[in-house]
RNA sequence: GGUCGGGUAGCUCAGCUGGAUAGAGCAACAGCCUUCUAAGCUGUGGGUCCUGGGUUCGAAUCCCAGCCUGAUCACCA
């Protein structure tokens, strides 16, 4: 902010003429004024005593004197302890504001066309069942980074990297084959991905009771395991599918297709959306052919029985399998592969992963064999990890049928929307399709919300009972407040009040609003910190601080109904620039506001 | 056992690049709609900031040790 630079000036030339000493600005420890105090900044002087000699009072005293006379921008001061509080002057506030009105998208960065290109990889779902909750924490923390990212004057691709094959979508298909009587998304009328769940689990169910049977006639666990015919039709048509089998690739495509369409409908109403998708089934023989390279330049190693491996004993990690004895890929191979098709394809500076948590081991193997075979960007990647999703009673089981679904989720995010709304009676006097779309906003909100607001770190407990909340820190409430403003807006315009372009200079401000402008000026700071931290919790939580206070404002000021003009139209800019702030913000999270509500 | 997270109010979470009396929301209780949208605002109660040391003028924040908890250490992805 710029009257913290003007001030945090002033004070190293105050130190210069008091004490004779040189500080540098980032010694200045300037800071906002807590609210129990008078003051917009304060000042700590604990750390210029030893140049001062003198008490942190009389310290405090002497610099609050010097800049009361020095700089324009302090009007007062007061001092307690070791705190010089500074209250800056009015018409600072209203040349800020100005300022903050003058761009219509204060805080963000524009991107040049040259700026570093940064790829963010999430989602990353499996082929074979329905998105669930862990996956929406994924979809909104990843798609809100890249709106952070670029927010910061980053170019972002986003990517998906789907796993397309493997032994999980074999099972499906199995059970499709063997129960399914050709059922199809039209024949069932079930979304795609759905469908293709059902017959996971119902492999699994049989599985389960040939295991069963198999123990019954005395074999041990794995004795069962390795005998299961289930199993083996499974690696079967897995062996099929890598020979290229025709019968069963197309059957792979046609299932696959449905799992798109699918997926496609959840992404879409979650608000998340990609640049360019990646599929396993076409980037694993890469990353084969790079671990052979690897191999052949001694950077891996072969053991008796054919597999290879990475020795990264001497990063204080394991040995690490990167193709099994059979010569087929792992994950890490795979992801060995994606990265090089990734780098092909784009001029990455830096690739962020957004995965879960329970991988932070497989990142910083993948970082250092990268580095190995000499990726540029291996060392300095991104694992964005976050936290799991955890129920009330737990981590969520897809065997125990505690997964909560994302398109169930959604669906009752929405409803639980629509219900409220009729309550309160707020949707009376709109059409049929504009109550939808703002019930439709504020059930996402309200999710979208409740999940990015936390430290994406942390593990996160998930009431879908109580997390549903429309009341305080949450989404509606926020989007509540938007909605009051833009109604005093249209108000003012009805009544043929324009907002002029700049303020006059001598407006007497309270300091409540002096307040609200010093917090809006923060977002520049927030979008920033956010970008540097990877944390859309802050500016969750920083549009949370400047609602809280909008509301303060609003319920103990008039707006409209007040006589001093200057007064009147100072209070509508400042809400407007405050709905631009909120928008803006709540955009960043991929959170949309109603003009009503 | 090794490595990496996390432990703040009854519950869900902020605060953690060291600064003043540790903050919100929910839940509980008490108020405020003839006034710009009450999905709002105000008030009351609620805390060994896991424990113990250390550094410092000053520690929820930094360092060390311990306790609890989660993840991970697969020829699964």
């Amino acid at each position: 902010m710029v009257i913290e630079q003007q001030i945090t000036g002033a004070v190293v030339a105050g130190i210069k003429a008091l004490y004779r000493a040189e500080v540098a600005p980032e010694q200045i420890q300037l800071q906002k004024t807590k609210k129990e105090f008078k003051g917009h900044l304060t000042l700590v002087v604990f750390p210029f005593l030893k140049l001062s000699k003198k008490s942190p009072e009389l310290t405090a005293q002497e610099l609050g004197e010097y800049l009361k006379e020095n700089e324009p921008a302090v009007a007062e001061f007061n001092v307690i302890k070791g705190f010089l509080n500074l209250t800056v002057a009015a018409s600072c506030w209203v040349d800020l504001l100005n300022q903050i009105q003058a761009q219509p998208t204060y805080g963000i960065r524009q991107t040049a066309e040259d700026a570093p290109l940064v790829m963010i990889e999430y989602s990353s779902p499996n082929t074979n069942k329905p998105l669930h909750l862990g996956h929406v924490r994924n979809n909104l923390l990843g798609f809100s980074l890249a709106e952070i990212l670029k927010a910061n004057g980053y170019r972002v691709i986003k990517t998906n990297i789907v796993n397309d094959r493997g032994i999980h979508i074999c099972k499906s298909m199995l059970a499709w084959q063997k129960w399914g009587n050709r059922a199809t998304p039209e024949s069932t009328g079930k979304k795609g991905d759905h469908l293709i769940g059902d017959f996971y689990v119902l492999f699994d169910k049989h599985y389960k009771e040939e295991l069963k049977t198999l123990g019954a006639s005395g074999l041990t666990k794995e004795e069962a395991e390795a005998k299961s015919p289930l199993m083996a039709e499974a690696r079967e048509l897995l062996r099929k599918w890598e020979a290229g089998d025709e019968e069963t690739v197309a059957l792979w495509k046609r299932m696959n297709s449905w799992v798109y369409t699918g997926f496609e409908e959840t992404y879409k109403r979650m608000g998340v959306d990609f640049d360019k998708i990646y599929y396993e089934s076409e980037t694993y023989l890469e990353g084969k052919s790079k671990v052979l390279e690897g191999l052949k330049k001694g950077i891996f190693y072969r053991r008796e029985d054919g597999s290879i491996w990475a020795d990264l004993t001497a990063d204080g990690l394991d040995e690490k399998l990167l193709l099994r004895s059979d010569g087929t890929s792992v994950y890490m191979t795979q992801d060995i592969g994606t990265a090089k098709l990734r780098f092909d394809d784009y001029p990455i500076s830096k690739m962020i992963y957004v995965v879960g948590n329970e991988q932070n081991y497989h990142f910083q193997v993948l970082s250092i064999l990268l580095d190995k075979l000499g990726f540029a960007f291996g060392k300095g990647l991104v694992h964005f990890s976050y936290g799991m999703v955890e129920l009330p009673e737990g981590k969520m089981k897809s065997r125990e049928g505690t997964v909560v679904d994302a398109d169930d989720l959604m669906e009752e995010m929405v409803s639980t929307a629509r219900e409220i709304s009729q309550e309160l009676g707020k949707l009376e006097e709109l059409s049929t399709e504009e109550a939808e779309h703002i019930v439709e906003m504020v059930g996402l909100g309200s999710l979208k919300y409740f999940i990015l607001k936390v430290d994406p770190r942390k593990n996160m407990t998930f009431n879908p009972k109580e997390s549903i909340d429309f009341n305080g820190n949450t989404g509606p409430f926020i989007q509540y407040t938007y909605a009051r403003i833009r109604s005093v807006l249209r108000k003012a315009e009805e009544q043929g009040i324009f907002l002029p372009e700049v303020l006059p200079p001598n407006i007497d401000l309270s300091e409540k609003e002096e307040g609200l402008v010093q917090l809006t000026a923060d977002f520049a700071t927030t979008v920033k910190e956010a970008g540097m931290e990877y944390s859309p919790a802050y500016i969750a939580n920083y549009i949370y601080d400047l609602v809280k206070e909008y509301n303060q404002f609003y319920h103990d000021y008039s707006i409209l109904r007040e006589e001093n003009k200057d007064v009147k139209i100072f209070r509508l800019v400042l809400s407007s620039n405050i709905a631009k702030i909120v928008k803006t913000g709540m955009q960043l999270l991929g959170i949309e506001v109603p003009e009503r509500m």
